[in-house]
RNA sequence: GGAGGCGUAGCCUAAUUGGCUAAGGCGUCGGUCUUGAAAACCGAUGGGGUGAACGCCCCGUGUGGGUUCGAGUCCCACCGCCUCCGCCA
């Protein structure tokens, strides 16, 4: 959500700001009137509140005085005004909403740094790691090398789920918890991060606070029942554990990290990625949270995609970090920088981990708070990024570090973590 | 699922039968004092509207409604927590 008083300074940025992202602009006119007919509205029911706390005041103490006559009249003052303060509230009461309604689907505005385009064409790559493996063979894709070897089982998961998901058997099941132990361990011991374990069901409000609803509710699987949504991630409940909270500023920053399977509907992505296990309604992630002070968030932004990217270097597996275009970017993010792994069997580099400041636009609307050493009391900004996708780590692996016959080779990393050094 | 209890500010705790400005303590920050610190004392410490500014006003006792001239206090719904019963991995 953004800053309304920033907006009623600025309008003219915010235009730009929505226009950079193929918003249209309209949207910023549309809510600058409704917000006007508020406060227009919210002055005049002010004042007559100021009125009646007048009257009730000067009730009590004509009935302290036993001067009943006075305290009739003005209980008859009271009564009018009242009738018409309610009837004012009611009509500001639709403009909150329409004004509510507008502001939570206004995208967060891009910062300056970020590359001004329509789409990802527009995006920019900082850096590169790794080069990827020349195969003496032909190497075969993870659709195929985990089903010769029985240990990915796609067609059965279809039977029990449908399409978009994947059963895994024995050493590839072992390799996937193995890759959750391992990154859990590097960020908690090497990095400094808290770990969390989240619920995996949340409130409607919750996935509303983060962003998630209401603009992208087709996306998310939701239990009729209950209103309760299954989190797309653990970003969800990490950026909301402190919602409401007033946090103090020797607190900051606050690094979480929490591994949960995410479950996304994949309704806009009919005919992307469809082999393999690389687009699951369900898969395995294992998610960086920050909360910070504003003045050094882009700061640790950095820092939290070198912890990203860390995995991969341990992993020995080839990457590269983009810089994501103002048309590219997710409704929430301010920046956002993806790292993409290399991936023989699209011979191209796929997204692996999306790390993005936020700035206040998630906090906003959580009311997460801090308050300074000053006494001011402000928005955190919150960051957010994959410490890497699971699934699309394991796919990783098994195709770059497949061998001529069909194995797969264990990075030396790992070892500790699967008690293997080849799968099978 | 059933019965009961509770929810006050960053934290802890008050508030006759509904009535003047939600009292007090702790913490934090700033100031006075001090060589420095502690102590003591003074001030600040939720949100919004309006205004160039000093300021003025409104809202805020889990959330949303209701009753009333007036609600922390009374009523209803919801959310959360606790206790007991039932069910249960």
């Amino acid at each position: 959500m953004i800053d309304i008083k920033m907006l009623r300074r600025n309008p003219e940025k915010f235009k730009e700001a929505v226009r950079k992202r193929g918003y249209d602009e309209s949207i910023i006119d549309e809510l600058l009137k409704v917000d006007k007919e508020w406060r227009n509205l919210t002055s005049e029911i002010d004042k007559l509140r100021a009125r009646r706390n007048e009257i009730s005041r000067r009730v009590a103490a004509a009935k302290r005085e036993k001067n009943n006559e006075e305290a009739n009249t003005l209980i008859e003052e009271g009564k009018k005004i009242g009738d018409l303060i309610k009837e004012l509230e009611d009509k500001r009461k639709e403009l909150e909403e329409k004004e509510r309604e507008i502001l939570l689907r206004i995208p967060n505005p891009p910062h300056e740094s970020v590359p001004v385009g329509e789409d990802e064409t527009y995006n920019v790559e900082i850096r590169k790691w790794g080069k990827p493996r020349e195969f003496d063979f032909n190497p075969k894709a993870h659709w195929d090398i985990g089903p010769d070897l029985n240990l990915m089982d796609i067609e059965r998961a279809g039977k029990l789920s449908g399409s978009r998901f994947v059963i895994l058997y024995d050493k590839l099941a072992r390799l996937e918890r193995a890759l959750i132990n391992f990154m859990l361990d590097l960020h908690t011991k090497e990095h400094g991060y808290k770990e969390v374990w989240v619920p995996h069901l949340v409130k409607r409000e919750t996935m509303t606070w983060s962003g998630q609803l209401p603009k992208f509710e087709e996306e998310a699987y939701n239990t009729k029942k209950d209103d309760l949504f299954l989190i797309p991630t653990a970003e969800v409940p990490l950026v909301n554990l402190h919602a409401g909270e007033i946090l103090s500023e020797n607190d900051l920053p606050l690094k979480y990290v929490a591994y949960s399977p995410c479950y996304r509907r994949e309704a806009g992505s009919y005919g992307k990625d469809v082999r393999g296990m690389i687009r699951n309604h369900q898969f395995d992630k294992v998610e960086l949270v920050w909360y910070t002070k504003p003045e050094r968030s882009y700061e640790d932004l950095e820092t939290l995609v070198s912890h990203a990217e860390e995995v991969l270097k341990r992993l020995n597996l080839p990457y590269r970090v983009i810089l994501l275009s103002t048309g590219d970017m997710g409704f929430t993010a301010a920046k956002t920088y993806d790292i993409e792994v290399w991936l023989p069997s699209y011979n191209n580099y796929k997204e692996i981990s999306s790390c993005s400041n936020t700035e206040a636009f998630q906090a906003r609307r959580s009311k997460t708070r801090f308050r300074r050493k000053n006494g001011n009391v402000e928005n955190v900004h919150l960051l957010n990024g994959s410490g890497l996708a699971v699934g699309r780590t394991l796919v990783a692996i098994i195709e770059n570090y497949q061998m001529p016959d069909g194995s797969i080779k264990v990075p030396d990393a790992l070892v500790p973590y699967t008690g293997f050094e080849v799968i099978p």
